[in-house]
DNA sequence: AAGCCGACCAACCGCAGTTTT
DNA sequence: GAAAACTGCGGTTGGTCGGCT
């Protein structure tokens, strides 16, 4: 049953690269491609297991990758990536190209939390330290039925009046038709977001569901007419409000226009 | 100059989902 | 269908470097 083994690991490689190494691979894949890791050291002639083997050609290796500097552009949209999407790396890693997932996370950790926390707004919620954890309810589900962690995820918070409306953002997969419950059920609180395409000739009208229209997450992402856009991001509608906070354009992620409001966190 | 400390980052580890046998 | 390996991801670790005392 099952597969034989992919290295033997007593007879690999541990600790970092030589240029030897680095040669090899890049010589090997070069050649042949990449793909196939579990072969691939033996037939390289490496003593490392293919799990490093791509490792390192992933983050380091590949010729297209930056390396150097993030620049201001690179960290907020990284910010406003992570507000959205939490701790996934390889998704953030995809919108920003040269970039890879281990650099971004390390960039992260070393950098934009310490930046973040400079200007008073946690890293992990996106909301400002002092507020109280509870208000916002940002509901982004990716593959699963079960709500993310709330404190994962960013909010747009709208105060209309004396009435705290909380414009919440919800994405529905493939397989998810139905949005996450929100709290405040008697608000209707069903998400509006941008619509990234909706001036884009060449990408499908976006369908409507009762009075909701609906995007993909790869179309939310600016990933239109990509081979993973389903067209089925629904945008729901703010409560009654159509006063202040309500933003219009469809850049990605409402970088220009400010449909996330990233910048209203920073208050204060 | 030596020691300490924090920042940085490459690499490893463990897990979950997927694929193969 | 079950078992086992593969792949990819996020979290964590540990080595290196530079600044400070």
């Amino acid at each position: 049953m099952g597969r034989s083994p992919c290295c033997e690991k007593a007879h690999t490689n541990k600790g970092a690269w030589t240029k030897e190494e680095d040669d090899r691979l890049i010589a090997y894949i070069r050649t042949h491609g990449e793909g196939c890791w579990r072969s691939l050291p033996q037939a390289a002639g490496l003593l490392r297991c293919g799990k490093s083997c791509r490792l390192r050609w992933i983050n380091y290796l590949r010729p297209d990758l930056k390396r150097g500097n993030f620049t201001e552009d690179e960290d907020e949209l990284i910010i406003k990536l992570h507000s959205l999407l939490g701790n996934k790396w390889s998704l953030i890693a995809g919108r920003l190209p040269g970039r890879t997932d281990n650099e971004i996370k390390n960039y992260w950790n070393t950098h934009i939390r310490r930046k973040l926390l400079n200007r008073g707004i946690d890293p992990a919620s996106h909301r400002p330290l002092n507020e109280p954890a509870q208000e916002a309810s940002t509901t982004i589900s990716f593959s699963t039925t079960t709500p993310v962690k709330e404190e994962s995820l960013s909010s747009v918070k709208e105060e209309s009046n004396k009435d705290k409306i909380i414009c919440t953002t919800a994405f529905l997969c493939k397989e998810e038709r139905t949005p996450v419950q929100e709290r405040c059920p008697d608000l209707n609180l069903e998400l509006r977001i941008s619509l990234p395409c909706q001036n884009q000739p060449d990408h499908p009208q976006p369908f409507k569901t009762g009075g909701t229209t609906s995007l993909c997450f790869a179309c939310s992402l600016g990933l239109q007419n990509s081979k993973d856009c389903s067209c089925s991001f629904i945008v729901g509608t703010i409560g009654s409000s159509s006063g202040a906070g309500t933003k219009t354009g469809y850049d990605f992620i409402g970088m220009k226009s400010g449909v996330l409001d990233y910048r209203s966190l920073e208050m204060k």
